[in-house]
DNA sequence: TTGCGAACCAAGCAAGTGCTTGGTAGTTTC
DNA sequence: GAAACTACCAAGCACTTGCTTGGTTCGCAA
């Protein structure tokens, strides 16, 4: 709710800004100067950022208009200015989730040649989304679908898929660990976000290093 | 908690009732009888079953008292005559498709000897479940969890538990994939919630029994 | 200087929300 | 047969919600 001026520093590598900013600096820089992403430092942007944190946090339906407002430093009424709905708001936070975690994870895969590996580092890299890690707001993804309009869904998809094909190349490359990669995908898509509901990376028993090898373990057996 | 009833045959009454009621009557009236369901033919028992599909086709917040009233044909404010609050509607839900899922998923295990093929028996309930066979609502827990107060969540948590220990007892006796039979249960439940995202039973190419066998390949491989 | 538009505020509307209150039939209990 | 209880209705309260409206400030360009 304080005004902070903190976009101007955000030099934050690790260790996420006020508003919960991405954390890879160039390449968010990157996607910016192509106008894929939202300044963060804008009005705009911070709006997408504080509401993907609340979002995540609460759930779309119990974070109202007020709540991100507060958090951004203005009042509700202001943000409609911004935006043409509340709705918009999510979709607009998908959108710009997806487009970031896409370029995060084609970069990811570029790095590695053996498809056992990229697989590898596609698991590691949603599981990092996932926990919030590198690309806050990924989970919404799954949990507030429903709360998107049909017409706003079918938008959201079609950017999806792009990131979604990643994953089946990979898979398909792979050739395992069933004879279809897009249903390959589906089953370790699920079991990846359902960490998101009882994984604790903070926990010592279990590292989100070690998660990604059970992972792979299972998807893709030695 | 093991009612091992489980040779039974369940003659499964296809066909929902008016309420979008369960199917296996046999096993409903038992633990009717034990106190463990409400009747459906109850206020009561119509709220809540009423309450798990408006829950699940549109979700909590979406879901209003009068909604729920009106279906059952009484008004909004009479429905606090039978539960305190809107939560404790969708506790008493999560209850008893729990209590519902364990005993359909605890005769089906028993009725098979082979590990592999207990395993097989999980999963197939399990995606019943998920696609509104046999136990409606069963995907809110998932998807409303975090609707929920924490203490409501400690409650129906413990009794989660004695579900999920069926699944792990099952893995356990068949030392697959992984070391711990914790964590693979959490994976192929996050595998087998997340189909509830994208699996249409109605779709010729792949049936839920087909899909079974695949999740079956993935997490057991012969 | 003047004009203008972007960004925001202050106030509030209209529609809904969960839940309460006071009351009434019908049934059961003693 | 009076009392108590169950299950419900009719009405509405207190509050929250997304969003609108009219107005103000301020940077910037002509």
């Amino acid at each position: 709710m304080v005004r902070s001026e903190a976009g101007k520093k955000q030099v934050a590598v690790r260790g996420a800004g006020q508003d919960g900013v991405y954390e890879d600096r160039t390449l968010i820089d990157q996607l910016v100067a192509d106008g894929e992403l939202s300044d963060p430092a804008s009005t705009r942007g911070r709006l997408l950022n504080c509401g993907a944190r609340l979002f995540q946090q609460k759930g779309f339906a119990r974070t109202t208009v007020r709540d991100i407002g507060a958090e951004v430093g203005i009042l509700s009424g202001s943000i409609f200015h911004h935006f043409s709905s509340k709705e918009e708001i999510l979709r607009c936070v998908m959108e710009e989730v997806i487009r970031f975690a896409r370029a995060r994870m084609a970069a990811a895969v570029a790095a590695e040649e053996d498809p056992r590996d990229q697989l590898r580092a596609c698991i590691r890299c949603e599981l990092e989304a996932v926990h919030g890690h590198s690309v806050p707001g990924f989970s919404i993804l799954v949990l507030e679908w429903r709360s998107l309009s049909s017409e706003s869904q079918a938008s959201v998809l079609r950017l999806r898929d792009s990131y979604e094909q990643i994953w089946r190349e990979v898979f398909t490359r792979l050739g395992r660990p069933l004879d279809d990669p897009a249903l390959s995908r589906r089953l370790i898509q699920g079991a990846i976000a359902h960490t998101h509901n009882w994984f604790r990376p903070e926990g010592k028993t279990l590292s989100l290093e070690g998660l990604s090898g059970q992972i792979l373990a299972v998807f893709a057996p030695e």
